[in-house]
DNA sequence: ATAAATATTTAGGTTTGTCTAAATTATAAC
DNA sequence: GTTATAATTTAGACAAACCTAAATATTTAT
């Protein structure tokens, strides 16, 4: 059965916010939707008819085996058109989110698989998250928050998990973006900021609004992209 | 004011049904949207309101100077991604429109002049189409019908009009595509099938439903696309 | 344990684009 | 010129996806 563009940004949604929470809440997936509760409550109960979802009132919602890998398929596409973007058009990486929340739900495996080998089968997209492999697989990835990282020294960003365009600008500005070495100098207790220092250059000071959307790993062998 | 998925196909379909009549009937668009005459009266209504179509009741349809140029730009990105899933993902021609129909709607200026530039701005999409330009404009061609061109001699296939995958890959097979140099030996009046013969390669006879669809032009300069 | 606050669902309605069936208008045939 | 045929429009209905307001359930606080 055919997933509607609307269904497909439901699946997708969801799965983003199940790897912060064991089940997402008719509020949580209403708000990062844009649409109001009593919609998402309608298509939960879609969703559940075509087994996309676990879905029981009151209860929030997981995906099925079926609905993953469905979720997956459209995060593969999403990512590979932002490299496409980047790679061959010469995006800048705050731009590219936009564009491709369009271009993830042209459905065809072709079209993905060539796409994929004409950029040569990238691991991560231009953000640093991973690309599932054609059939749905990604690796769990071992990277830590900025904020919690036990690690101090010879950490690497792994990951920037906001989309804004404004906040990717910023990062960019200041050097960070995945595969950015830095140390850790100091954390501060009153505001949670964290102090760093990129290479050689001056200390940094980033407020907690900001950390919290930075993954990092510690760099074991020679480091770059996974 | 944003149009909508469908008033996109509306507008595409009504342009290239243009360039047979001078005005589109009910029946003649719902055929080739696939939908009810009931349904295109209700949606000629619509794209009236929006100035986008002259439409009186009874008296079918034609575009306004901003559907057409709207009809325009659709059709510039439905053309640029025929030509980069040929050129950069090694489609073959019958393969690409079906693709190219869910491509075209993804509206970007960025995104298709980056596009286009990739491309090295073609002026042609693999079928023999032209693209139009940025601002919608596009080069009023000189090409006729086999069925009706008075020169015989040093002929050069411009266009083939049908996205039908079936006889594309039958004129791909015998070698007919845009560029293809051939000369009519003879048309015959009982069937209007016409005999062509392909550099120096045996005659062939093509029927009146397969000749239909692809236009020439006569060979002046050095040929190669326009 | 009860009350207050919050989350969720239900009910009823809107818009977009579609359909079938019936009514109307236009065109073709005689 | 009337009649038959074909094209087109109107009427009424439906599914998808959304909304607001009201009702109900759950969670939190006292
Ligand atoms: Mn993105
Ligand atoms: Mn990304
Ligand atoms: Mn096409
Ligand atoms: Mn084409």
């Amino acid at each position: 059965m055919a997933l509607t563009f609307t269904e497909e940004n439901y699946l997708k949604t969801i799965y983003m916010l199940l790897r912060q929470d064991a089940v997402v809440s008719t509020t949580a997936l209403a708000s990062a939707i844009g649409t109001t509760p009593a919609s998402v409550t309608d298509m939960s109960g879609k969703l559940r008819d075509k087994q996309l979802v676990d879905y029981e009132k009151y209860q929030g919602l997981t995906l099925t085996p079926q609905g993953l890998k469905a979720a997956l398929l459209i995060i593969r596409r999403h990512r590979l058109w932002e490299c496409f973007l980047v790679d061959q058009l010469q995006f800048s990486w705050e731009e590219v989110h936009e564009i491709a929340e369009e271009l993830e739900h042209v459905r065809s495996v072709k079209l993905t698989e060539r796409l994929s080998h004409l950029l040569g089968n990238p691991r991560v997209d231009p953000h640093g998250d991973p690309i599932p492999d054609a059939s749905g697989r990604i690796p769990r990835t071992v990277r830590e928050n900025l904020l919690n990282v036990q690690d101090f020294k010879k950490l690497e960003v792994a990951t920037v998990t906001d989309q804004s365009a404004s906040l990717l600008k910023f990062l960019d500005r200041i050097g960070i973006r995945p595969g950015t070495r830095l140390d850790i100098l100091e954390r501060h207790d009153f505001d949670h900021s964290v102090e760093i220092r990129i290479r050689k250059r001056a200390p940094l000071t980033l407020s907690e609004q900001i950390a919290k959307h930075i993954y990092v790993r510690t760099i074991t062998k020679a480091g770059g992209h996974p």
